[in-house]
RNA sequence: GGACAGGUGGGUGAGCUGGCUGAAACCACAUCCCUGCUAAGGAUGCGUACUGGCAACGGUACCGAGGGUUCGAAUCCCUCCCUGUCCGCCA
């Protein structure tokens, strides 16, 4: 959420940066409007709730005293019925305030460039360079192994479109790639944990799905609860309504799930192949740092991912997004995107985010800093998307009688 | 799912015949004192949010959540959520 006090001092310079998010200003302005009225109306409640309570205390010293307690009582019902018209306005106004400011997404870094679209992102480096192939080679959906790696025609029949189903060396890959991912996240200091992929509304408040995207979210019918689109949610939401000690902090966390995602937006796109399912693996990083901490923790993180696609052989570039392409809750991201030789194209694989205070404020996630609770920074990224990695092994290690060769760090995950 | 018992500050836990309780006590924690180390002892402080004030220090709200009764509720009433135990069911 963004910071009201900001806001309501110096509303141009948060304007100004939010510009570049393509932020309605209106709301902005009216939101700054609704908290300063907010405020006065909180006055004059506390005001009233104060003569409430004052004239409340004396009933026992007039009845100790013999005195006619009528005229008090009558007094104070008066006030009671003004009070609770003011409470009724404030409780409109908080609402109200409420609903706008959590609709509003988070403030870019000074750094994050300008752009309406991934085309005006910034290609920071590339890493390793694409393998030269004495053949054409094909996309993973068209290899002669795929037949017996992937059923996508059955994993339509158990669910719908978007669903498929590994099987046999893929099965087994897709399973070496977790806990390949897992140990090497683990090397570098990011603690295992194991978490629920249903969560509640409270939860995706807090990161900020909610209630922006709802329409993103597989729900459950009779509960109010949701499939998770990402551990970043659940694990985030850990230290939810939690105030952390300093030591504690960096906590770094790394998570295997199952990710849902309705991909309403994206009718059309990426229908074939394994790019885009409603249902995938992801092995996630999170952190939850002080404010100092979160631009090395943030580079540590991006490192993670890119060491390991290095590691696993990938040839893959990063890219700072820019502003219009910057997700709700990110202040600054930097995507990995690894290359596909059969689409002959670089495509998205991890996509790692600094919230900075954005998510802390919403989760009430705090640390104690000498005698202050301040927010902390939360930050994530995927290291990796397990599906898209299984793909880009696919299709960077084909050979040319269409079989695959497993990648040598992974050759012990899968004896 | 059924029956009963509960949900209080970082933890344990009193209060729950309504006002003196934002909350005893203990533990943990912080600072200080004392003790040559260690252990022990003593003093003080120590919930959260918003808000007024340079500060000292005040105001309001919060005792699972939301309503209600009352001049006044942690304390009474209603609804919901959660936890524990037993039964049922189940991996």
């Amino acid at each position: 959420m963004l910071d009201l006090k900001a806001l309501q001092n110096d509303f141009e310079s948060v304007a100004a940066k939010l510009r570049k998010k393509k932020v309605d200003e209106t709301q902005l302005a009216k939101l700054k409007e609704i908290s300063l009225k907010l405020k006065e109306q909180r006055k004059i409640l506390e005001e009233l709730q104060a003569e409430q309570n004052a004239k409340s205390k004396l009933f026992p010293v007039y009845q100790k005293e013999g005195k006619d307690i009528a005229e008090l009582k009558k007094e104070l019902a008066e006030n009671k019925q003004k009070i609770a018209v003011e409470q009724d306005i404030v409780r409109d106004l908080e609402e109200e305030m409420y609903e706008i400011a959590l609709n509003i997404p988070n403030i870019p870094d000074d750094d994050v460039p300008e752009g309406e679209d991934e085309e005006d992102n910034v290609e920071l480096k590339k890493v390793l360079d694409p393998r030269k192939f004495d053949f054409t080679p094909k996309e993973h959906w068209d290899l002669k192994i795929t037949p017996d790696w992937i059923d996508f025609e059955r994993g339509v029949k158990l669910a719908k479109s978007r669903f498929s189903v590994l099987k046999n060396d893929a099965a087994r890959l897709e399973r070496a790639l977790i806990n390949y991912m897992l140990d090497f996240n683990r090397s570098r200091g990011f603690e295992e944990v194991s978490v629920p992929y249903l969560v509640n509304r409270d939860s995706l408040l807090g990161t900020g799905q909610l209630p922006k995207f709802e329409d993103d979210l597989f729900k459950i019918e009779e509960e109010p609860l949701y499939l998770i689109p990402t551990a970043e949610v659940p694990v985030t939401n850990l230290f939810r309504d939690e105030i952390l000690q300093k030591e504690e902090l960096p906590a770094k966390l790394t998570s295997y799930t199952a990710c849902f995602r309705k991909e309403a937006g994206s009718a059309g796109r990426d229908t074939r192949g394994m790019i885009r399912q409603h249902q995938f693996d992801k092995v996630e990083l999170v952190a939850v740092t002080t404010p100092e901490q979160s631009d090395q923790v943030f580079d540590e993180m991006v490192a993670c991912a890119s060491d390991l696609l290095t590691s696993l052989g990938l040839p893959h570039r990063l890219v700072l997004l820019c502003g219009g392409d910057l997700g709700f809750s990110a202040a600054r991201t930097i995507d990995l995107e690894v290359w596909l030789p059969g689409q002959n194209r670089y495509r998205e694989i991890s996509s790692i985010s600094n919230t900075r205070a954005f998510q802390a404020r919403r989760a009430k996630i705090r640390y104690k800093e000498g005698k202050k609770n301040l927010p902390v920074h939360t930050l994530n990224g995927s290291s990796l998307a397990v599906g898209r990695t299984l793909i880009a092994i696919m299709e960077n290690y084909q050979n040319a009688d269409g079989s695959v060769t497993i990648p040598a760090v992974l050759q012990h995950y899968m004896t």
